[in-house]
DNA sequence: TGTACATCAGTGAACGCGCGTTCACTGATGTAC
DNA sequence: TGTACATCAGTGAACGCGCGTTCACTGATGTAC
């Protein structure tokens, strides 16, 4: 019987050994690596190198590259989600639920803005695929609150039409196009003819897009 | 005094020589590289090789690989415009201003829809820097009409406030927000959560994404 | 029109690079008696 | 409580790979006399 009762099936978490905890180490040399160069920059041998490793110690805990690089993923996405939430978390609840909930949809969208502007290396790893041979992606990893970026997104939309703001024929698919905006514009920014602007304007004109997206759903 | 007058400072663009015209045919064998695997695709050695060449007689064309990639991505972004351009043509003149230039600015998002599923990999040298270290972008090159994709769906939203469908007031950075929703709703498509879906879904969706914009602007 | 020469497109061979990954090992840890 | 043993995290050395790029060459072409 062992002390540590993990669920069958899944390795035992350890809590440290000879390094201390390599794996989560070499996660963190990832995300690292992930932050200022996005996907591609998540080298096996540079975070081996970082950590002070010899490169295949990592394949104590991962099984190949792109094992670590979905590791570095999922917490990328993991970090935006709670970025959104975070930003939800700070909405004044004493407001007219139509405003309510319009206010929620504005915060997701603003939060995957600034998220993609604070940490373009991140957003890049999280959102942008970029083939590397038909991805894998697994399910999107959730934030504290369980749900992921676009489950936020679709449940902020969900509380809109009950909240009578949008018409429920209008309701399929919103989610899409509202993540299409979004996404677009902060790829506009990250590395496309809208880089270089500084963050205020990219914020006001991340308003005024979700204006229209409010406008046009 | 040559034959063939040329603009100064530019190299003399030869007809033919040894291979016939090996610039044309590495460009070519990138292209379809690019087609069929996106910019990451475009490897020097690779183009040579299906060629028939050997990897360095690309040096006499190209002074490295990075500008045979940029020739590469000025044809992909040439052959979006030029679709833009393809399906601007077919529209019936024969319309109330109004209409007409509501419908210009529909063909040029649903080309670069069509364009995006049609052309993936194609779609994304042109319009996905992913970096690349910094990117070195140059003027984006140009359709048949001398204007390139970023041009035509700004001139088409200048000629709707000419029409006085779009309100002088809401003109600015309104080519920022349609461009991001069709690109956003491009790179779903192409590698999001909506790659697989067919043809006519897409279409669907898009033109929903445009109803969304037009009623947003 | 014919010969001699310069040009320069494509050759052949080789570099150094960093990468992911495999192998047999060694030595600190945690466990059983 | 002390000793013997098994485990397995991290080592050391090496692999093969394809890449971009450089070098000195050679031989067909186009040009000058």
């Amino acid at each position: 019987m062992k002390l540590n009762n993990v669920p069958a099936g899944l390795p035992a978490a350890r809590s440290t050994y000879r390094h201390g905890d390599l794996r989560r180490a070499l996660l963190d040399a990832g995300i690292e690596l992930a932050r200022d160069g996005g996907p591609d920059a998540v080298v096996l041998r540079e975070a081996t190198r970082r950590v002070g490793v010899v490169p295949n110690a990592a394949y104590r805990h991962f099984g190949s590259r792109q094992e670590l690089l979905l590791a570095v993923r999922e917490a990328a996405l993991s970090a935006a989600a709670s970025a959104m939430e975070k930003e939800l978390a700070v909405l004044p609840c004493d407001q007219p639920p139509a405003d309510f909930a319009r206010a929620q949809v504005r915060a997701i969208g603003t939060a995957y803005l600034r998220f993609a502007q604070a940490e373009p290396g991140l957003f890049r790893t999280a959102f942008v695929i970029s083939d590397e041979g038909n991805g894998e992606l697994g399910p999107a990893r959730a934030g504290a609150s369980g749900l992921d970026s676009f489950q936020l997104l679709s449940a902020a939309i969900d509380r809109l039409v009950e909240a009578g703001v949008l018409d429920p024929a209008r309701r399929p698919d919103a989610e899409y196009f509202a993540w299409s905006a979004v996404h677009g514009l902060a790829l506009l920014v990250i590395d496309g003819p809208l880089r270089g602007t500084d963050a205020a304007a990219v914020h006001s004109l991340g308003q005024r897009l979700i204006d229209m997206v409010e406008r046009g759903l």
